[in-house]
RNA sequence: GCUGACUUAGCUCAGUUGGCAGAGCACCUCACUAGUAAUGAGGAGGUCGGAGGUUCGAACCCUCUAGUCAGCACCA
């Protein structure tokens, strides 16, 4: 018997007998069979017992890995699971997770697990690692798991899922569990971990399902690790759109006057309104036509489209104008924007036919999921839909992609990824019948993606209910995924309307639809920026760009409003501050509230019309003219702007 | 919508066993001729989320309800 294992630099190593994994890791370098905690066999992750007995592809997971990391937060859940057990015999175990974000183990007890419970639970598992027990891996008849299991529906519904007979499953003392991919053999290796929280989540992920508690959890190899990631954890709301958008007065929410309909303060409002003159020019230099459409529509309009069908538990109620006619708030802007379609008949030379709108719409969004700015019960979309001929779909998709990735340049967004959005072809409620429409779009999307050469995930049943999507996802300072910009391909929509145009041949033929969101809606993009700026607006999009402090009101406040109005004559937003407050006191309040530029003027400057400058964010004061000043700011809105570019 | 926690001044938060509703910041007034992150003094500000109940008496106990937050579900 003789195989070779070939490593990840391509160097491969010949054995002549079965060897483990730790053995492995310790024939390539003695120190790296010490710190090892796994490998990566032929991509899938293996504990460190793992026999290897033919060729196969190897990659040692050591406690500087990501996939190292993961093993350890399994082996952490492992052991919760196992202290969980152990002081309530009669709690039922469901999932268990480890990932990125740390791990969670879901319970069900008669009396749920509370937040309060966690510091005596993280107690017995310090004990348990203090104790340093063995982890025990066993590969186990499916049978007898069964039987082990056989009071716990919920990992009987678990083992009803494996196909295999060998199930790996883990053993501590008494306690069994499986479902893992490596674990650690000894509890002594988690030294640092920390339980976060609880909250509810429903078995399997479904809401017909019952809920179980959730504890979450996370750990690290090293402590320094651990109390980096608690730092960042309690620094999250530092970071959050709605402390910071409270803390500079961009908008509020009132639950008083309605949840989810926020209210833009004038400095959220600046922002925004920047926002919306670079999208709506950028549009217009890509070919799109501006239009405005009534936020109120006919009921049947959304019959017709099958939204109302999908979405009337969340769209707001219709009105009933009691002469039969029954108006809707518009909870999207399609079927407007269909309308301006179908008002002329169309050509194959009007096509490609881009119509786009800063389009208010209503959405009546379960409490539970509204969120600051993020989700929202009234919201603006940045919306456009292109009506193209079959033909025409692939360009004018690598179109619409490279607006959006210029956009994001502009903005300076980097963290987002790609996802094909398919239908789950199970779902039959939700996605219409057309097998052939849905193969041909999603091979279209997919193909357009490929020959565009860029890296995507694939999603099943992320779909729109009318056409596969691709989305660009970002992450919120909260760490939750966020769709920003979305392009979907639409076979339906032309179909219910009974969309046509005149076709070189003269023949009516039916466009295709390409719904598009470049900056998503207003609401959830300004959050966006709130955080990754954190409040700290570049120059172009700030609300105050230039902050102006007299030394000495009545010294110095007449030349401070003359400076100002040469500032705002040069198109920029410059504010004096006039109260009576001492000046150190003024300079602390225009850092706290991060504008860019923050003027100082007293008899120096005035003499010879000059101004001192303190950019945001450091103690450097430099002393200039007002017109190298001018010269200065204008330079810097450029560099962020689209004029530069 | 579901599970849990929470809701006291514009903001951040105290408020003991049920016994006269508090602080800091912000705001207003006055004084201060102020040079790069908080000058000092004074003042005003509240149906303790809302409704009902228990009690001699409720911010505090009970019920319902609205909302906020975290997670889940949803997200055209």
């Amino acid at each position: 018997m003789s195989f070779a294992i070939t490593l990840p630099d391509g160097s491969k190593k010949e054995f002549d007998k079965a060897v483990s994994v730790k053995q492995v890791a310790s024939s390539i370098a003695t120190s790296l069979g010490k710190a090892a905690v796994g490998a990566k066999v032929n991509g899938v992750v293996k504990p460190l017992d793992y026999e290897i007995d033919s060729d196969v592809e190897v990659a040692i997971l050591t406690d500087k890995d990501e996939e190292g990391l993961d093993i350890l937060r399994a082996t952490a859940a492992f052991a919760l699971e196992a202290v969980a057990k152990n002081k309530y015999p009669e709690l039922h175990l469901g999932q268990h997770v480890a990932d990125e974000g740390g791990f969670y183990v879901d319970t069900d007890k008669e009396d749920q697990i509370k937040v309060t419970e966690l510091p005596e639970l993280e107690k017995a598992m310090e004990k348990l690692v203090k104790s340093g027990q063995a982890i025990e891996h066993v590969v186990m008849n499916k049978s007898e798991l069964e039987d082990i299991f056989k009071n716990d529906p919920y990992k009987t519904d678990l083992l009803k899922k494996i196909d295999a007979n060998k199930v790996d499953a883990y053993k501590l003392g008494d306690f069994v569990d499986f479902g893992f991919d490596a674990l650690l053999p000894n509890t002594g290796k988690i030294k640092h971990f920390k339980l976060l929280s609880v909250a509810g989540a429903y078995w399997l992920g479904k809401s017909s399902n019952p809920m179980l508690q959730r504890i979450f959890g996370t750990a690290f190899f090293k402590e320094a690790a651990l109390k980096d990631d608690l730092k960042r954890r309690a620094e999250i709301k530092e970071r959050d759109h709605r402390t910071i958008g409270r803390d500079l007065d961009l908008f509020f929410v009132d639950p008083k006057v309605g949840a989810g309909l926020p209210y833009w303060m004038p400095k959220g409002a600046t922002i925004r309104r920047v926002v919306e003159r670079y999208i709506i020019d950028r549009e217009v230099a890509d070919g799109y036509q501006h239009v405005y459409t009534p936020v109120l529509m006919n009921l049947d309009a959304y019959k017709t489209s099958g939204h109302w069908a999908h979405y009337r538990d969340d769209m707001f109620p219709p009105m009933d104008m009691g002469d039969g006619e029954m108006l809707e708030l518009r909870p999207m802007n399609c079927p407007s924007h269909i309308q301006i379609y179908k008002h002329h008949i169309r050509s194959y030379r009007d096509l490609p036919l881009r119509v786009a709108e800063l389009g208010m719409m209503h959405r009546y969004e379960k409490s539970g999921a509204l969120s600051g700015l993020q989700r929202v019960r009234e919201m603006t979309l940045n919306d456009g839909h292109t009506f193209v001929a079959l033909d025409q779909v692939q360009t004018e998709f690598a179109k619409i992609l490279k607006l959006i990735m210029d956009v994001y340049k502009d903005f300076d967004i980097t963290d987002y990824y790609f996802r094909l959005s398919y239908r789950d072809p199970k779902n039959t409620d939700k996605y219409f019948a057309n097998d052939e429409m849905w193969e041909r779009s999603q091979k279209m999307l997919k193909g357009a993606m490929d020959d565009l050469g860029l890296d995507y995930v694939e999603a099943e049943g992320e779909a729109a209910f009318y056409g596969p999507k691709l989305d660009i996802q970002t992450k919120t300072a909260l760490g939750n995924d966020e769709t920003m910009s979305t392009i979907q391909l639409d076979f339906m929509l032309p179909e219910r309307f009974g969309l046509t145009y005149v076709g070189k041949d003269g023949e009516e033929h039916r466009p295709v639809m390409i719904h598009r969101g470049i900056v998503g809606t207003m609401e959830r993009f300004i959050a966006y920026l709130t955080e990754i700026y954190k409040g700290a607006f570049p120059t172009w999009l700030a609300p105050v760009q230039v902050e102006i402090i007299p030394v000495n009101l009545d010294a110095h406040g007449e030349y401070a409003e003359k400076v100002r109005q040469e500032l705002a004559k040069s198109g920029f937003r410059a504010e004096v501050d006039t109260r009576n407050e001492k000046m150190g006191y003024k300079i602390r309040e225009s850092q706290t509230q991060k504008v860019p530029y923050t003027l100082v003027l007293g008899d120096d400057e005035m003499k010879a019309n000059g101004v001192n400058v303190r950019p945001y964010g450091t103690d450097e004061e430099n002393s200039m003219s007002l017109d190298d000043f001018i010269k200065e700011i204008d330079a810097d809105v450029k560099s962020y702007s689209r004029d530069e570019k």
